[in-house]
DNA sequence: ATTATCTATAGATCTATAGATAATGC
DNA sequence: ATTATCTATAGATCTATAGATAATGC
């Protein structure tokens, strides 16, 4: 019955990577642990050696749902690297993003609940915010406009990142596909224009 | 034991408000009929007698508390006829409301919960967006492009939502409260720019 | 000897139903 | 007679713990 040290740790990272996913299809409250580890397949039993506690693994599935999906972020910039930001806002504000909850944005899919978390659930999403601000706010020429390092975050990225989200949050919750496509579509917009270069003259409105 | 029928009326929409704040804090999954019940001084024996189930009182208590915050922007635009989307973005976009998830914004604090839910509960969130989007649209001078009722939802109104919505969302997960205040602050001034009335010249990009 | 995982279980809670009770409505 | 609410309970599930088992690590 047991297995190396090694493959332990594996285990453990297979759980985690399916909490990921599982949390973001049900909700922290709407899968147990018996579900959490059949689906890395495990027993129940083996839950406590791995975790201190259900919010433990909420807090690292969480960190990691985050991670991933800044990956896809950055790959999608790197597939487009002229217009990085727009690469992004095709893939996130898609029909394809909006109907698949368990693989896409866990913003989205667990905003609402990591704000019922305590705060090792909410480091998880801070941190991970922190990183998508770094990074659009690169594309946007706002990084950092303190120098030094998490200094203040810029103010551009801090509303595209809430527009986006809201958009596909707002999509999600209707029946209607023709008014979850016009959310997306709208925040698109919005989106792309607020952060068009515009060329000549000084920013609108400090 | 038995109370009159208007007695039970009332006992029914007691337990509907209940549910409406009880459940944007904790949850749809997070609190159980017993307690829901007991908020409203009951047991929870009575309740099938009052709903279907516990799906019937999620969809009806969401009714209830889209109807209720739209409510408080009816009103906080009425305080402030000049410019109503100025007095509904200083409460929505204010630490205070994010703070108070039980009497806030259901869209915020129930938004991934409802992905998950049926039908009924849907219909719900999509119809208090039908209203949020008909009363920002007046105030943006956007207000039905298409003449018929429930015609083409305007976008700017969309993303107005989306970028408050989201916000506030980001807002709530994290811990560092001058970040929150950041995100806030962002939206707000998103969606004063974004809406500020460009008067001469054609809207920027179609 | 240690330990990763298993089976089994404690104790609490969940949704939903059944039957009792006591007041309303006719 | 009807019925709104109560107490009680069924059956399932939840988190967490305990002890058994069988393989690893030394």
């Amino acid at each position: 019955m047991r297995v190396s040290r090694v493959q332990a740790e594996e285990n453990r990272q297979t759980v985690i990577n399916v909490a990921s996913r599982l949390f973001r299809e049900h909700g922290f409250d709407g899968i147990g642990l018996k579900d959490l580890m059949a689906g890395a397949g495990m027993t129940q039993g083996a839950f406590y050696k791995q975790f201190d506690s259900k919010e433990d693994l909420v807090a690292q599935a969480s960190r990691r749902a985050l991670q991933e999906a800044l990956g896809r972020w950055s790959a999608a910039a790197a597939s487009r690297p002229d217009d990085p930001l727009a690469a992004v806002v095709d893939f996130y504000l898609s029909e394809a993003h909006c109907a698949e909850r368990a693989e896409g944005c866990p913003v989205v899919a667990l905003g609402s609940d990591a704000a019922r978390q305590g705060p090792d659930v909410r480091a998880s999403f801070e941190g991970g915010f922190k990183e998508y601000l770094a990074l659009v706010g690169g594309w946007i020429g706002e990084a950092d406009a303190e120098g030094s390092e998490g200094g203040q975050a810029n103010s551009k990225a801090m509303a595209v990142l809430a527009t986006m989200v809201g958009a596909v949050l707002l999509a999600r919750a209707v029946n209607d596909k023709e008014m979850s496509r016009q959310f997306l579509e709208a925040a698109a917009d919005s989106v792309m224009n607020q952060t068009a270069a515009a060329p000549p003259g000084p920013q609108p409105r400090q």
